[in-house]
DNA sequence: CGAGCTTTTGATCCGAGTCAATCTTCGTGG
DNA sequence: CCACGAAGATTGACTCGGATCAAAAGCTCG
């Protein structure tokens, strides 16, 4: 179990550094881990959970289904993540949690997240940060979508994978597992799955990056940057001097 | 004073009713009551801010802007709303917050609110209940750029303003002050100016809104939801039954 | 080997961007 | 009271990024 925690702990420690006391508030919460197949639902749409979950291992993207079947991502969880921290206040949830790949999933109720942070307001101040560098990402995602080509919206989603599995020691920050196919990626960035072909075409013959089933490759950070015009402020990454 | 936090109160009592306790630890909050010209920056784009403010009367946008100067609008603020809460907890801030149209604002510094969440933890639960608030719209606004087209966008932009600003005391739901530029209303949907303009005249022949300098009128809900698929659980205007 | 994904290709079409000019409004100063 | 300028709304012509459709080609795994 503790050891489950790692990878979370580390997560919370780029915000700020742990004391002891809250290192172990956190080791009190009751986990449960379960894995699930690629393409599981987590939490549906219109759910109202009694948990919150934290991506052990594996990737999970939140997503909106459209009556026709269409599906936006929103985000793209990795180790360490917890995805679905805001059911934690909010009731019905507006969107949908799901793996993309096979997955370890650990899970703790709200009833016992809210102990801890009634115990440790510190721990709640933590948990609130994580929620609002999430809405940073979304913000993010927004103007990406809103004012970048197919090229530079793929561009930019890479640029922030690399750096998002660099900081979760996950990678060097040239190459990373990254195991989507094309059509979600398609989703995540707004364009069909035929131009997101054509757009990998792109950038793999531009020698930017290159993408097998499993693993990303920058090979041009600065090139794809560039193009993407990334700037990883909005990761907020560095630990805010207070 | 306290006047000014009336609106504020009323929003957060949408979340949960107020106990005496907590309407007074708002009321003690020391509040500097500034009014902005329209399009005012109220907080640049990297700086970082040692207050949030408080919008008591007009329209404020926080936005993204390119090298090329493109702007993205990323959400709306309209009266009682906090629009720059999360500089609370994050250090530089990552999108810029500027006023549409003459707005009056109230501003509070950090550490006044964080002294105040940390005598009364519950009010910081509504705070941070706030922003997950903010960070639901971010999702709705990511799905409603990437997967639907000029009309259905704007509709939903229409559609959640309306609702908004009924819930916020402001409309009746179907019409109310809405004093944004077409500009402006193409930067908040990731549509070209001319193009807004044309899907504006489509709007308005068919009959579902009408839309003067100052005023917005919905004079067809149903048709402009269905036209949306605006559905308004994300606004989570139903206090959660915890 | 064959079924079912995923990737790739080619052809065609359309929503929306861009450019450039015109028209309206409206506030301001002569 | 009107001329003038600036901002916003509107139009038309043209272009283009990207969607759609349909089919083929690779992969992977039971």
């Amino acid at each position: 179990m503790a050891d489950d925690l790692l990878r979370f702990e580390r997560r919370l420690a780029r915000l700020r550094k742990l004391t002891p006391g809250e290192r172990a508030a956190l080791a009190s919460l009751p986990l449960v881990t379960v894995e699930f197949p690629a393409n599981h639902d987590i939490v549906r749409q219109g759910e109202r959970p009694t948990q919150s979950c934290l991506i052990l291992e594996g990737f999970a993207a939140s997503h909106k289904v459209t009556l026709d079947g269409r599906r936006q991502i929103l985000s793209l969880s990795i180790s360490g993540d917890m995805p679905d921290l805001q059911t934690l206040y909010l009731g019905v949830v507006d969107s949908g949690l799901a793996t993309l790949t096979r997955s370890v999933v650990a899970f703790m109720p709200h009833a016992a997240v809210r102990d801890v942070v009634r115990l440790f307001p510190s721990i709640g101040d933590l948990l609130w940060h994580l929620t609002l560098v999430d809405a940073s990402v979304f913000r993010e995602w927004i103007a990406n979508i809103g004012l970048r080509d197919a090229r530079a919206r793929v561009a930019h989603l890479f640029c922030e994978i690399m750096v998002r599995t660099k900081a979760a020691g996950l990678s060097d920050g040239s190459r990373c597992r990254f195991p989507l196919t094309q059509v979600e990626l398609a989703e995540a960035t707004g364009v069909s799955a035929v131009h997101m072909n054509r757009t990998m075409q792109f950038l793999r013959q531009t020698g930017h990056v290159s993408l097998t089933g499993e693993e990303l490759v920058i090979h041009d950070w600065h090139g794809l940057a560039t193009l993407a015009s990334f700037d990883p402020a909005y990761l907020h990454l560095e630990p805010p001097s207070t």
